[in-house]
DNA sequence: CCAAGATATGAACACCGTTCACTATATTTG
DNA sequence: CAAATATAGTGAACGGTGTTCATATCTTGG
């Protein structure tokens, strides 16, 4: 059955390319331009389109965010060729924060927007929200290896990451929404910089 | 005058009657559903009307984001009253997390929305946001009350307060946008305890 | 009592997500 | 090959959003 197959292909190409252009406004108009219709008129289709591809904006929103968090955890990737523990998730850090500096979108859409988070309740999966997971655990295993080492004294890996997941998160959030505003202009970058060597600090001694 | 001085009164009156149905959308119905068509009904006037009180729906939020954080700062006046300065920042974050999971609409005001600070950017003063700021230095005086008597050493009071900050408002942004539903339902607040607990510990001894 | 100013609003505009009756095309069947 | 059927696509509509503006009413100073 050549044709059945073909369909096929063809069916998952147009919901590809309804993502590609999804994908392209959020980055080039910002999340809040992202509406049904600007998405239809990007691939030139009628806005009703879309719904034999996708059930509603969530679902779409929901697969593109399944994307970004893959880009994430791909950003993930090169730190585990660092070999002291401490330095390995000081890189995490970073990483986590030039992300979402430089994809203020995906940002957005991965930890921000309600709408991708909707679609994973309404789904009732039993496994819900694999991808975000995927991305997680990759800080899990950075303090599991910094504990197998040593290096690390903490009861357990997952409260562990979810404390420094937490502390990356809380900047970058606190300033991609525009609420270190509260610092001068030429200060807030400074600040932002020295909360983050304070924390890798403190991790090692204390406060 | 008595008469100017009563238009006066009867406006500001009429103002704060639009925020005080307004925060009681916020509470009942959650901040999706406050538009502008719903506080013209709950108070019974015309949309329009509205804005004869303030320019836009931002201003709007402003002036009700002002509120919450006064009801923030209020929430934190009772941790001065701790006498060592460990415990009483142990006491800052428990507060910030307590309003979050109590007030969770008020956190979106205060820490996530965008509206109300495109009104902050809009009014573009010299010392903008004050209500925010009013709050976040209670969070510093904290610190810096710790670095008098000894107990913390960090080079800067402000820096140490952005970690601080960042951590809770991390840890209760992930889970108010329901970001922790990777962890299952039943360990989920046992996971956010630990991970806070693992916190304080870290500022004492480090990891 | 009248003119002027303050206050309020209905109707409209341009968006939004979503649904559904309908058409046009492609494929399968008799 | 023709008829029946399945697939793909859409225009128009519904109810919602923030916002504007000409119009209407009500209050007040002269």
């Amino acid at each position: 059955m050549g044709i059945a197959e073909r369909k096929e292909r063809e069916k998952t190409e147009r919901r590809q390319a309804i993502l590609a252009a999804a994908q392209q406004l959020f980055n080039e108009q910002g999340f809040e331009k992202v509406s049904m219709r600007n998405i239809a008129e990007a691939i030139e289709y009628s806005p009703a389109t879309i719904y034999l591809y996708f059930k509603d904006k969530n679902e779409l929103l929901f697969a593109l965010q399944n994307q970004a968090f893959g880009q994430l955890a791909q950003a993930f990737e090169s730190v585990f060729s660092i070999q002291h523990p401490a330095e390995r998730l000081r890189a995490v850090g970073h990483k986590y924060l030039e992300f979402a500096f430089e994809h203020p979108e995906l940002f957005e859409l991965m930890f921000i927007m309600t709408g991708p988070m909707e679609a994973v309740e309404a789904r009732g999966e039993a496994a819900p929200w694999a991808s975000g997971r995927a991305a997680f655990d990759r800080v899990v295993q950075v303090m599991q290896q910094g504990m197998d080492a040593g290096v690390f004294r903490c009861p357990n890996s997952e409260s562990a990451a979810l404390m420094v997941w937490s502390q990356v998160h809380g900047l970058a959030a606190l300033f991609l929404r525009k609420r270190l505003m509260i610092f001068p202009d030429d200060r807030r970058h400074a600040l932002m910089d020295e909360a983050m060597n304070l924390f890798t600090q403190v991790l090692k001694h204390g406060l």
